[in-house]
RNA sequence: GGCGACGUACCCAAGUGGCUAAGGGACAGCUCUGCAAAAGCUUCAUGCGUCAGUUCGAAUCUGACCGUCGCCUCCA
């Protein structure tokens, strides 16, 4: 039975879905403006394993994520760049695939953009408006919030307290300090659309509620993003969303913790962030993978390079036990079913509760340690053999979900393969002939050019390092 | 100030009432190896921030204290 930390109710609850067999989700995507930081990589990569878990266990998933393609960033962009705003977008956009490919993020079904659906968004201001939760002013249109006697449920927040902390406010046209936009009208030279309130374009929170209820309905399962989102925007979007459609918009809220650096949470308001492109200049794609999913997804983490080459280490244990596995099979993958069916049974059990992912990998890390131990044996029997291929089906199965195993081909078609065998016979030519030095001395040149030469007892092997 | 999360070995980290406190990384010794690498074995917390308390029994529950972080403003 899965369950799963619902911030709605601050308890961990059985997972539920609308629909029998299906799960929905929603999850906030970037601001296409610039290259996107390590930090936000965490809910990618969080919510790509949960679900690729319901994919496991069954689900049919539909999976949403918003690319918001309007906003002051945009357009400050795109002033900085002398380009449009669409071009801004794009450009980033095309960015953004480019590293979450590396991530080994399983691409969601539907990537909305915020300027394809402003008529939609339109449409729930318009409902908001005639409900008596919204009202214009001067072209803006504001959400009313002391008209939503639930507004806090999310976040906890109390509206008088929050009032009491709302500075003043800069002369707008809001009824109360804390209502926020859902219109805003435009600016000279802004982009802008049409609108039964001028030209202007839609407030930031509006387009989640808008996209998702088109893509997932009314009211759909799980809805997730980082635990910096919570207050306002989730707090937002339940408010505008509820009180345009009159019933629950999201039945699990998941948030994600942040990543710190330095005992700060990575951002890139404070300046103290990296890149995903630049931390994937130095560590693979899966290392990263490893790093978030040994800890629980809702405690931060704290980033550093140690942390990654620790992570990567991993990631090559992992990878290398694999593949001598499947060799020492020769791919033979039949029986092992008790084996494998032990380990499906305690890898559930700690992914179930709350996507346990760091309790999901040590169970992967105990199945590595018995193949090792088998591997190192000259000749296996029929029980030892059995336990193998369990070992190995249930590593193959599980990253299916996390995804860490390497599986990029070496490089070793082509011209470029054929000479590397050729140095390999050379190699073992020299060394037949006790001729260390030059055999060591073309293993380490070699390695200077990032290619490891190791000798097994089943011959020499080589490989691309990053 | 209000709300919330957390503090487990050298580092990271799971465990939330009861078997010897998972797993990863680093270090050291040994085995294997021409040497490396990889792998195996061994070693690595009588103790889980501190102090009280509840209990037959607590890392796990309660209280106080200390420390760290997040949200309350754009933010993943």
């Amino acid at each position: 039975m899965l369950k799963i930390f619902n911030t709605l109710t601050k308890k961990k609850e059985e997972f539920i879905p609308v629909e029998e067999g299906k799960a929905k989700i929603y999850v906030c995507g970037p601001t296409v403006y610039n290259f996107f930081h390590i930090g936000n990589a965490r809910p990618f990569i969080t919510y790509d394993i949960v679900r690729k878990y319901l994919e496991f266990l069954g689900y049919d998933v539909t999976y949403v994520m918003n690319l918001t393609d309007i906003d002051d960033k945009i357009i400050n962009r795109a002033i900085e760049e002398k380009i449009s705003t669409e071009e801004v977008a794009e450009k980033y956009t095309a960015e953004f695939f480019k590293d979450i490919d590396e991530l080994r993020i399983k691409r969601a079904d539907v990537y909305p953009k915020a300027t394809d659906h402003i008529k939609e968004m339109i449409q729930m201001v318009e409902t908001l408006i005639e409900k008596g939760f919204a009202y214009e002013s001067k072209g803006d249109v504001y959400f009313n919030i002391p008209q939503n006697k639930e507004y806090g449920k999310l976040s906890g927040k109390i509206l008088e307290e929050l009032q009491a902390s709302e500075r003043t406010a800069t002369g707008s046209g809001k009824k109360n300090d804390l209502d926020f936009t859902l219109w805003k009208s435009a600016k000279p030279n802004e982009p802008a659309w049409e609108s039964p309130w001028g030209k202007g374009r839609p407030g930031w929170h509006l387009e989640c509620s808008a996209m998702s209820t088109k893509y997932l309905g009314e009211t759909f399962d799980i809805h997730g993003g980082g635990t910096d989102l919570v207050f306002p925007h989730h707090e937002n979007e339940i408010a505008q969303s509820e009180c345009t459609f009159g019933k629950q918009f999201v039945n699990y809220w998941m948030h994600n913790g942040m990543l710190n650096l330095n005992d700060e949470k990575m951002s890139k308001s404070l300046g103290n962030f990296f890149t995903t492109r630049e931390v994937l200049g130095k560590f693979l794609g899966e290392s990263v993978r490893m790093l978030m999913i040994q800890k629980h997804y809702r405690s931060p983490i704290a980033y550093s390079f140690e942390r990654l080459e620790e992570a990567q280490s991993s990631v090559e244990r992992i990878t290398s036990t694999y593949k001598r596995g499947l060799e020492k099979l020769n791919g033979n993958l039949e029986g092992g079913d008790e084996v494998f069916a032990q380990r499906i049974e305690q890898f559930k059990e700690g992914m179930n509760d709350d996507f346990n992912t760091a309790k999901g990998m040590s169970i992967v890390f105990e199945a590595v340690k018995e193949v090792n131990i088998l591997l190192s044996k000259l000749n296996l029997n029929e029980t030892e053999k059995n336990i193998l291929v369990g070992e190995i089906k249930f590593i193959e199965k599980t990253d299916k979900i996390f995804d860490v195993i390497l599986k990029k081909e070496e490089e070793g078609g082509g011209k470029f393969g054929e000479v590397m065998k050729i140095l390999i016979k050379l190699r073992k030519k020299l060394r037949a002939k006790k001729d260390w030095e030059l055999s060591d001395y073309l293993r380490d040149e070699l390695e200077k050019i990032n290619i490891l030469i190791q000798d097994t007892p089943n011959g020499t092997k080589w490989d691309i390092k990053k």
